[in-house]
DNA sequence: TGGGATTTGTTCGTATGTATT
DNA sequence: GAATACATACGAACAAATCCC
């Protein structure tokens, strides 16, 4: 029934899940035969997810050596929140003042959901709060934006594992509540500042603690991603 | 003696050359097999590098009907301006006041050539035009800010050979000899002033007469790039 | 240092899906 | 509307590079 389809775009959004919970942390090894296992797909299709995932930045691919989830450096990290908080500005300014009553039930809705993760473990933390950029990016209903931002997101998720340090959630959550507000209310001026600031404040957190841990079982990690 | 090395990024590059010359114009179909007998490589990594130029969109991947150059709509033309907007005034709040004597002189050369080529077919000019813009997000040394602006640009001027009226390059050189010297003063707010208006004058010359034309001969076209 | 095990780079064959007559 | 021609989707196998003891 089902035409075998092509299976690398899922491939992709697993990888993409598994990185953004940190379930597969920066540094680890992804190879193509044990990725097509878990996928139940040959090395031809999980190469070919790998080579976009090297395109977006998210995997480091190396000749003959390899792919590994990527690795930020401490340069790299200033400048995609650099990047991002440009991004992020225009998004806030296609929204502000047009966004429905839906919508803005949407993101409080999500804000909430971040309330009650408070106090979970940090990876869930980030997950959530990356999550509700995506959802404002999305909101605008323009693909690029959308790509740009969530590569971007997704990647400063990474060097927020690898050199933030823990428990940093806090106060974020207040801030994305003042971004909603002042887009509800169309103030443009005052959603951009909130964003930048807040953008500004995570990438502060962003700068220390250089965490190594070993590398765990690739394939046990992939097995929820994989039928998902 | 060369060992053989992975040369999808060639191909690529390539590829993204033919595409920004017009030599691949807009919807031009591209056929594995003929790409890798152009290039000397087998099907694989033709696939390959048409998945990675997919990915940047420029080029349309649909299942089971091959790949082609991109058409950009023209909804997802003003898109992609208005992200490329925002985009380079990042680049100019990078680079304002902070350009060395010899980056000026290098972006001023590039202007000369740009008048040089004046009255020369429309293809060139928007060539010159587009790697002006590349210039400068190079000089910003942000591997991010380098790819998303190529990224745009080359789409862009995908959308300016489909919807473009031919010979509207005439005024751009002078709005660029403006964005260097507001640059090179420091006046970040002028170069972005200058940046944002010239991009938008750019993108409402790209609303007219959709060009069609018959498929020319790819081999013939390729082999030219092939071996740079 | 060297050699075997492992992993990647690439080619090519077959099956499947799409367009055309 | 079916048969044919053609292009793509995927996988198995081989060659080359790297890693590890």
């Amino acid at each position: 029934m089902t035409p075998r389809q092509s299976r690398t775009d899922e491939i992709c959004d697993a990888l993409r899940r598994a990185i953004l919970e940190q379930a597969l942390k920066p540094g680890t090894k992804l190879p193509e035969d044990a990725l097509g296992e878990s996928f139940g797909v040959s090395r031809t299709i999980a190469r070919h997810a790998l080579g976009q995932l090297a395109a977006e930045g998210l995997v480091d691919l190396r000749r003959n050596r390899g792919a590994t989830v990527a690795r930020p450096s401490w340069e790299d990290a200033r400048d995609l929140f650099d990047v991002r908080i440009g991004l992020e500005r225009t998004v806030i300014s296609r929204l502000a003042g047009r966004l429905t009553a839906a919508q803005i039930r949407r993101l409080q809705e999500h804000v909430r959901t971040e309330e009650a993760a408070r106090g979970q473990s940090d990876p869930i933390a980030i997950r959530l709060a990356t999550e509700f950029h995506l959802l404002l990016a999305e909101m605008t209903e323009s693909p690029v934006l959308v790509r740009y931002v969530r590569e971007l997101c997704l990647r400063c998720g990474l060097t927020l594992a690898l050199h933030g340090r823990p428990h940093s959630s806090e106060c974020a959550i207040n801030e994305h509540l003042e971004i909603i507000d002042a887009l509800r209310e169309g103030k443009t001026e005052a959603a951009t500042r909130s964003m930048e600031q807040h953008l500004e404040s995570v990438a502060k957190r962003a700068l220390i603690e250089p965490s190594e841990q070993a590398v765990p079982d690739l394939t046990a990690i992939l097995a929820s991603y994989a039928r998902a």
